[in-house]
DNA sequence: GAATCCAGAGACAACGTTGTCTTGCAGTAG
DNA sequence: CTACTGCAAGACAACGTTGTCTCTGGATTC
């Protein structure tokens, strides 16, 4: 005794099987008299359509369902960027399954799977894994992939970046025009491929200026320990350029907890909510993530409808937010 | 030329449709030979089982898909809720699709329709609509329903809800402890449940006192109205009680901007990234929306494994935070 | 008036899988 | 040697739906 079927609604209508189903599917070949007394018959059964009965039996295999597997659901990042795929989907009568990462490649693997499984018409991935070989085996040929914040290896599919580099570079060289010599970078761990560009970027600008580095790279997302070694050594830096934003975050506690929040300048990659109203305000290279969320859901929707080509790379560039603390001048000494 | 199926790993192995059926499944009465040659061919074809077919065959009928409606995935309540849900499925292998409802009553039903045409095992809803009766027709009957944060009405599920009322009279009676006497509400559209209870809260505390209330509802997040206006009034508050997190954020700026940020107190419903770093940091009354998503899922998928009884109203306690805005003295006049 | 056409409606097979029944064959007991 | 048992493996139907084919009967055409 579960749901009604067509076959229950057929019987309670007086008519076959075939001719609910085509009522249901909208097929102008029924007599109207019929069709009323169909759906008569399916609103006192509440009759619903098996989804997968009908996906099954259909050539079009469309489950109008797709995959996000993003590196964390509630960090600001992550989350801005779903409600724009989600905001994307919603409008196609599409819907979003969704997983956390947490920079464990099995993960990016196990969840890849289980949403090939259940027959998503296409994907979206912030990649974690080293490496994407393995959609090639657990994907159904032809299911279209969008790699959205970081560049897949082993495997075709369009991708949406920041830009990650130019922006790195632009902040260091704000830092820079502010006079600012000896910039330091509180780097993320180098396996993630944005923390590289931005690395890349910080050190283009240095390098354009004639300007030693000087690096650090945290270990874990709390800043404990870097920031205050940093500005131990015996000719501290004047300026700090963060490579993300809870290291931002991190490096805004560790100066406020050294009492030197004014007089250290500080730029961070990507923005935070309230960077404005911290004291001073944070100055920050602004990612969109709503933008590139957006990007990437409409890549796939091309996709999934057939677009044929050379997979793209799409930029979306990242604006540069001065607010205070990336305006700081240098300091001498403390 | 679709992915392969079970017939083609039979011909391929030259055993019959059922016995690939069989050893997919695990079942031990397969000659270990033929259970190695239909490994092979499963390998070498790169079969996986359509779980479309497995759910329409088979009697229990789970998909191991669970769905969440949520008020706005990112909003950080929400994330970390959805969060603490993604964890407590990943650990027993089940996935969820996520939706976004933005206080729309259509998009709550429509959602819910759309998981449950999917087959969701199960759903935890934070309810916006102000009933939920269209879940007894859109659902499957026996398919468990949990709520979350807010109480639904006309139908029955476990209910996992913050002590709203209580911790808003906390916050109150914190701000009358410190000597204030003129405590305005900022509250959020009275027809959110949480936001009648809160200023239930509000109440409760103001009447104990013997203080007259004094309330206003801010027409949209971002408070530009609310404050000022109140704080224009012939005997203005000393202290402002905000029911919310982004309210709380709203009156935040506009104390900035009033250049009063240091002589109104301030307390806010919901903890929020950051808010120990603001000047003065803000006191808040914390929900734990991790502890909620928790309950909720543990609830849910107590339901799923056929835990038959009343349904239970579960609490989450709030807790009082006091960073320094809510022990600000009251002043006189400025 | 007979042949043709067409639209509407039903019969039937098929999608990929699993539940149940049947078959075949080896091993065992009488 | 026959009858019975037990077990592996295949045949077949069924899940709920849609694609294709066939049938019916009334309207149109010559």
């Amino acid at each position: 005794m579960g749901r009604p079927t067509m076959n229950d609604v057929a019987r309670s209508a007086g008519v076959s099987l075939k001719t609910v189903s085509r009522v249901v599917n909208g097929e102008r070949t029924v007599d109207p008299e019929l069709a009323a007394r169909v759906r008569a018959a399916v609103a006192l059964l509440g009759y619903r359509p098996n989804l997968g009965a009908t996906m099954l039996r259909r050539n079009d295999r469309r489950t109008r369902t797709i995959g996000l597997l993003l590196e964390d659901v509630s960090n600001p990042f992550s989350a801005a960027l779903h409600r724009a795929v989600e905001d994307e989907a919603h409008a196609r009568g599409v819907h979003v399954l969704t997983g956390s990462l947490d920079e464990d490649p099995a993960r990016e693997r196990d969840l890849a799977g289980a949403f090939a499984r259940r027959n998503a018409d296409g994907l979206i991935v912030a990649p974690t894994a080293p490496d994407q070989g393995y959609l090639a085996r657990e994907l159904q040929p032809g299911i279209p992939v969008v790699f959205v914040d970081r560049p897949a290896a082993g495997y075709r599919g369009d991708t949406v970046l920041a830009t990650n580099r130019a922006g790195a570079a632009e902040a260091v060289r704000h830092l820079i025009a502010h006079g600012h010599r000896r910039i330091a970078f509180l780097a993320d761990a180098p396996r993630i491929a944005t923390a590289r560009s931005r690395r890349l970027g910080y050190r283009d600008a240095m390098r354009e200026a004639g300007l030693p580095t000087c690096e650090a790279v945290e270990p874990g997302p709390d800043v404990q320990a870097a920031t205050p070694a940093l500005l131990r050594l015996p000719d501290p830096p004047t300026a700090l350029f963060t490579a993300q934003n809870l290291i931002t975050i991190g490096a805004v506690r560790a100066l406020r907890r050294l009492r030197l929040h004014r007089r250290v300048a500080l730029v961070g990659f990507d923005d935070f909510p309230l960077a404005d109203l911290l004291e001073p305000p944070v100055t920050v290279v602004a990612q969109d993530p709503a933008a590139m969320g957006r990007a990437a859901a409409r890549a796939l929707f091309e996709r999934i409808d057939g677009h044929e080509e050379e997979p793209r790379e799409i930029s979306i560039p990242t604006m540069l937010i001065p607010r205070g603390s990336g305006e700081l001048p240098p300091t001498g000494s403390w």
